[in-house]
DNA sequence: GTGAAAGCGCTAACAA
DNA sequence: TTGTTAGCGCTTTCAC
């Protein structure tokens, strides 16, 4: 800028104040300026800017990875969701910093705040730490989470309605004549845990409580959902269904399923969770609730915006849906093709 | 950091010293400090301390979009490159600031480094703009580029070897009996022109002219590649193959084959370029190029930080892989099932 | 309209 | 071992 000034013939004052397009300036000297930065391609020094005034609009997006497994960022789910985050905060004028740290040390997720870097955060993924996490509102970091709501929640979070989701998944399934649904998922995660209160509360419309070896804690880890599954599968306990609270576990699932011989939707019926972009084209395509990703990061953006704003911003619950697909279309393969939805509310184990 | 010179009763150097752990300080102090910034949850403003150093450790990731269809970044490959961007970066200690810039614009993908903000970019997908991409670079920009080697470039770029890749796919359609193969994309991109280019190296090698009909420009985009493919089925010319080239035009590809009442792979046999995660997993499994995507993150990281290390980097070329699949799986289903793989290379047309 | 000067939060000579 | 001072690139009072 100093270069600029020299060349100009005025001084830095006059340079910055060109370059912002302020109204002090006459035209023709703006206009000079302006060229003569052209030429040279010089750009404000947005550091500097932000040093002197204060500002920023960078956001912190935060992906936390399983410190044992170190799984690489994979998972479709949450990349769909970075990219509608990274359309939300460009489309809001936004940078968008992305990094990735230690879930058991979610408390660093606060280094992009407080090191000056971020204005705000958006961590895609609670894990268990619920307290860190009310420990980091309670410090005054501006942030938000993709996750569940939970009671004494100093935080903001967006999410789907898992416990609907749950519920619209299990519905389905009994309708779709089945009596044993395995739930696949680790209830310890506030997510699952509402997913599988969902899960609970259609057996308990029913009048009924599911048995206990059909709820597998498995990870969201391929490898370990595959082998749990072959444990269920070798106990030889009844099992028509399986609801799996991922897309990805859905697959793992789906996969192990046909090696040990069952067929899928006729033996067992499998709905997954997420609606992920390509499971309406998986073999068989995949019956599964739908998180509205696009909306999710409008939301996180919106949510986080606002309480940058100073507006108190409450958690946002996005409805999800049933997406009806081959992997638990039952009624149509394996009943006769009149029955449509007249048997509904089978009533096992009387 | 004032603050805490004055609590701790020593001047701001001294505090600066002690928080970067220098061994000027007497270890008591140091500690005294660290204590103290640590309760008052201070961290040094990295703002601040990269215009005084003039360092810069963020890595700006740019992923153009199309002006005219503004898509949201929803892409399995390019988000999976993301991923493995981030995974990367955060391993190598760099923070990684992800933006999205119009395809037209692309030297406004410059702006990152000029505003200081960033020291090197990753451009993923070089479209039509080579020479601007040679603007940039001649402007001593530091960029890599995931994409294709052009003639006369001087930037560099990392991708996979397209014409490799386009020959296997196409080979691979031969090798299954098939004679008229169209290919789905478009050849003024330079990767899917390198890909076209294997593909008429394969016909060449079989002293085979593709005909024109069969080379379909058409965009990555699904509706586009539906509309086309429509066309080409009502026009009634020989087809028995398609080599699309991304995974995601496969897709759309089968659907519409299907739609119209073409068996895949019995009466067209398709493969498709990418390898995403999840086409193992398609209706029918896709066959397709593997382009190593976890590498390619790592390739186009060192290969940036080589470059502002000043070390010269040489644009990287990946091997690619054929994953054989159902979607193009002719010799099992069709032939009889003794029959193996001793009827390669039919030769068709003599 | 424009310039001089102070200061954003930090680091590194140079002094002590 | 610690403090003083200057300055990274910018903006903005205040004065002219």
């Amino acid at each position: 800028m100093a270069d600029i000034a020299r060349l100009a013939g005025v001084s830095v004052s006059t340079v910055s104040r060109a370059l912002s397009g302020s109204s002090l300036i006459r035209e023709d000297t703006r206009t000079r300026i302006a060229e003569l930065a052209r030429s040279l391609s010089y750009s404000v020094n947005v550091g500097a800017q932000n040093l002197r005034l204060k500002q920023n609009s960078t956001v912190s997006v935060i992906v936390p990875f399983d410190p044992t497994s170190r799984e690489p960022l994979s998972d479709p789910f949450f990349l769909s969701l970075i990219g509608s985050l990274a359309d939300a905060l460009t489309a809001s004028g936004h940078d968008m910093l992305l990094s990735r740290v230690d879930a058991d040390r979610l408390d660093l997720a606060a280094r992009t705040y407080e090191t000056g870097r971020a204005a705000g955060i958006v961590l895609v993924g609670q894990w268990h730490h619920h307290d860190q996490l009310n420990a980091m509102a309670a410090r005054g970091v501006p942030f938000v989470v993709w996750g569940a709501q939970l009671p004494r929640q100093l935080y903001t979070t967006v999410g789907s309605d898992n416990q609907q989701g749950g519920l619209l998944a299990t519905d389905h399934l009994f309708e779709q004549g089945a009596q044993h649904i395995a739930f696949l998922g680790d209830p310890d995660l506030p997510e699952v845990g509402q997913r599988h209160a969902g899960y609970l509360e259609a057996h308990r419309a029913r009048g009924l409580v599911p048995a206990r070896y059909l709820t597998r804690t498995v990870p969201f880890v391929d490898e370990r959902v595959r082998h749990d599954l072959e444990l269920l599968l070798h106990e030889k306990r009844p099992l028509d269904a399986v609801f799996a609270s991922s897309d990805m576990s859905a697959l793992s699932a789906i996969n192990v399923l046909r090696r040990l011989g069952r067929r899928v939707p006729e033996d067992v019926a499998v709905v997954g969770y997420d609606d992920i972009a390509l499971s309406a084209h998986f073999n068989p395509s995949l019956t599964t609730i739908r998180q509205p990703i696009e909306a999710g990061g409008q939301a996180l953006v919106k949510a986080l915006l606002d309480q940058l704003a100073g507006v108190p911003s409450g958690s946002v619950l996005l409805a999800t849906t049933l997406m009806r697909r081959e992997s638990s279309d039952r009624l149509v393969r394996t009943a006769a093709p009149a029955t449509s939805s007249s048997m509904k509310k089978t009533r096992p184990r009387p």
